[in-house]
RNA sequence: GGCGACAUGGCCAAGUGGUAAGGCAAGGGUUUGCAAAACCCUCAUUCGUCGGUUCGAAUCCGACUGUCGCCUCCA
C-alpha cells in the first residue's frame, strides 16, 4: 500500500458502542495506547492474547500506510509488586525489573513488534505530580492525610466508557478501612507511604502513584491530547479505563481522551475468566511448551479479537492443524518446479481479487478470521493448481511469495518453520534410539536428529524394495507414534513433524 | 440485587436486513503396495425458544431460557 491512498479502516469503539470509521487525529499517523501490565508475576495466556491482538493491530495500520506511534507501560511499582517483593524477599524494583525482563523476552517469543515505547510508571513521577496538583487547583482532587483522591462526583461524565451511572455504582461501593475517601467511589491518586514502602517525596509528602493515574499521565505525555487509540483488555474498561478518562478530561480539559477505545476479549478456561481471585491462571510458558509460538497466534487470530476465547489443548490442536494445512502448501509452492507452462489460471484477475478479500476483511475491524478464510480459499486452490499442473514455475514461485506476505502481515514468524512436534528433540532422540537398537541400526552419538530419522527411513526403503511391507509400515507406523509423519513420493520419501493425536 | 455481553452444524468460527465463509472432525471417491499429503463429492431449508416489525431477519424489537462477565485485584 502507498501513503497516497490510505485504507479506511473500520473498527468497534467501545465508548460509542458501533463500528465507526478510523479517522486519525494527524493525517496518516496513529498514536496508539495499550495499557500494559503489573509485572508481579509470569504472563498468563491472557496477557499473550492481548498482546499479539493489538500486535495484529499495528501490523495492520502499518501494512495500510499508516505510520504507528505505539506507546505501552509497566505499572511497576503497586501493592501487587510490594507483597509479592515481601514473598519473593527481593526490592520491589528488582521483582519487577525481574518480571518486565520475562515479560520482553515473551513478546519476543510470540514475535510481537515491541510498541515504540515501554513507560514505566517510576520513570514518570514527576509528571505524575504535577497532573495530581493540577487536578486539586482545578477542584477535581483532594488531599486527605497524605493521600489524594479523584472526586469522581465532580467529574460528571463519568461512567461513560463502561455505561454505568454514578448511582447504580454506589451500590455495594464501600470504605475500606485505612482509606480516607470523602465518597466511596473516589479512587487513589496518591497514596501516602506506609512504613518501609518505596515513596517519593510530593507535596503530600512521602507516597507513590495510585493505580490509573500513571496511564493518563504517561500517554498524554507521548501521545498528547485526543491521540486516536486507547487499547487495554476487557477488564479494564471500568475501573481502570474510566478513571482514566476523569482525570485525563479533567486535568487537560481536552474531550476526548481518547479518540476510540478498542479492548481485546479476554480468555477463559472452561468458559471461566481466567482471574487472579479464582486462581485458575494458565501460564504462557505452560501453552508454549505444547505448542509452536506460531500455533499460538494462529489459535488467537482465529478468533475475532473481541471475543472471548476459551482456551482448550484440543482448540490448540485444531489451530495447529489448520496452520499445518497453510504451511504445507506454502512448502509446495517451494518445491514445486513443473515445465514451464502456461498459466491458465486467470492468476491476474483472482489475485486481485483475493488481495482485496483480505484487505477488506482487515480493513473491517481488523477482522483476523475471515482474512484466514481468504488465505484458506487460495490455498484449496493452489493446490488444485499444482494437482493440474497449471502453475509455471514463476507462478509458483509468486504465490509463495503472496502466501508469505500474507502471513508476515498477521505476524508469523517464518512460517515455514513452524514445528508441529509435540515431544521435545530430547524426548525424540531418546525414543529414536531406542528404535534404532530395535531395528538393529548401529547408533552413533553424533548423530543429529536428522541422521537418525534418515537412518530408519532408509531400513524402511529397503523392507519396501523388498516388499517386506509388514516390517515397512511397522517402522512407518513406529515413526507416527513420535509425531513423525512419514511421505512417498515420487523424488523419494520425505518426514514431518505432525501435530498428529495419537 | 443492579447493569451488561453472548447463544450459528460433532467441535472451533465468520457473517449484523437480501436469503448460512472457512477450518478441524466424519463418510464416499481419485491417488498409493498400503499410507500420508493433495484434489473431487457429502455433511446447518437453518442460526437458543416463543412472538412481533418487514416484500424479506441469523441479522431489528419484545418476552423467555441458558452461559459468562462487571459492580473487589485482574490482560
Amino acid at each position: 500500500m502507498n501513503n497516497e491512498a490510505l485504507k479506511t479502516i473500520r473498527l468497534y469503539d467501545t465508548l460509542l458502542g458501533e463500528k465507526v470509521p478510523f479517522e486519525p487525529r494527524d493525517p496518516g499517523k496513529v498514536n496508539m495506547y495499550v495499557c500494559g501490565l503489573t509485572p508481579s508475576n509470569y504472563p498468563h495466556i491472557g496477557h499473550a492474547r492481548t498482546a499479539v491482538v493489538f500486535d495484529v493491530i499495528q501490523r495492520i495500520f502499518l501494512y495500510f500506510g499508516y505510520k504507528v506511534n505505539y506507546c505501552s507501560n509497566f505499572t511497576d511499582i503497586d501493592d501487587k509488586i510490594i507483597a509479592k517483593a515481601n514473598e519473593e524477599g527481593c526490592s520491589p524494583k528488582d521483582l519487577a525489573q525481574k518480571y518486565i525482563q520475562i515479560y520482553l523476552e515473551s513478546l519476543e517469543t510470540l514475535n510481537i513488534k515491541p510498541p515504540g515505547c515501554f513507560a514505566k510508571v517510576t520513570d514518570h513521577i514527576s509528571e505524575i505530580i504535577e497532573m495530581v496538583e493540577v487536578l486539586i487547583s482545578k477542584g477535581f482532587a483532594y488531599e486527605s492525610g497524605g493521600d489524594v483522591y479523584f472526586s469522581v462526583r465532580s467529574f460528571k461524565p463519568y461512567g461513560k466508557l463502561s455505561k454505568r451511572s454514578i448511582k447504580e455504582l454506589l451500590v455495594g461501593a464501600r470504605i475500606e478501612p485505612g482509606e480516607k475517601k470523602r465518597d466511596p467511589l473516589d479512587f487513589a491518586l496518591w497514596k501516602a507511604a506506609k512504613p518501609g514502602e518505596p515513596s517519593w517525596e510530593s507535596p503530600w509528602g512521602k507516597g507513590r502513584p495510585g493505580w490509573h493515574i500513571e496511564c493518563s499521565a504517561m500517554s498524554l505525555k507521548y501521545l498528547g491530547g485526543s491521540f486516536d487509540i486507547h487499547g487495554g483488555a476487557q477488564d479494564l474498561i471500568f475501573p481502570h479505563h474510566e478513571n482514566e478518562i476523569a482525570q485525563a478530561e479533567a486535568y487537560s480539559g481536552i474531550e476526548p481522551f481518547s479518540k476510540y477505545w478498542i479492548h481485546a476479549g479476554w480468555v477463559t478456561l472452561n468458559k471461566e475468566k481466567m482471574s487472579k481471585s479464582i486462581g485458575n491462571v494458565f501460564k504462557l510458558s505452560e501453552a508454549l511448551s505444547l505448542v509452536h509460538p506460531n500455533v499460538l497466534r494462529y489459535f488467537f487470530i482465529s478468533t475475532l479479537y473481541s471475543s472471548p476465547l476459551d482456551y482448550d489443548v484440543k482448540n490448540l490442536h485444531q489451530a495447529a492443524k489448520s496452520l499445518e494445512r497453510i504451511v504445507l502448501t506454502i512448502k509446495r509452492l517451494f518445491d514445486y518446479s513443473s515445465s514451464a507452462q502456461k498459466v491458465k489460471t486467470g492468476a491476474d484477475s483472482i489475485l486481485e481479487k483475493w488481495r482485496n478479500d483480505f484487505d477488506e476483511a482487515l480493513a473491517d475491524n481488523f477482522n483476523t478470521p475471515q482474512a484466514i478464510g481468504v488465505i484458506m480459499h487460495a490455498v484449496k486452490e493452489i493446490n488444485r493448481w499444482i494437482k493440474e499442473l497449471t502453475l509455471s514455475k514463476e507462478d509458483a514461485n509468486f504465490w509463495y511469495h503472496q502466501m508469505n506476505t500474507w502471513m508476515e502481515i498477521l505476524g508469523f514468524n517464518e512460517v515455514e518453520n513452524t514445528n508441529f512436534a509435540l515431544f521435545s528433540e530430547e524426548e525424540i532422540v531418546a525414543k529414536l534410539k531406542d528404535l534404532m537398537n530395535k531395528h538393529k541400526i548401529d547408533v552413533d552419538e553424533q548423530q543429529s536428529l536428522d541422521e537418525m530419522i534418515k537412518a530408519l527411513v532408509n531400513l524402511r526403503k529397503k523392507c519396501r524394495e523388498e516388499k517386506q511391507f509388514v516390517l515397512s509400515d511397522q517402522i512407518r507406523n513406529e515413526l507416527f507414534q513420535l509425531n513423525i509423519v512419514l511421505e512417498d513420493t515420487k523424488e523419494g520419501t520425505t518426514y514431518r513433524f505432525s501435530e498428529e493425536l495419537q
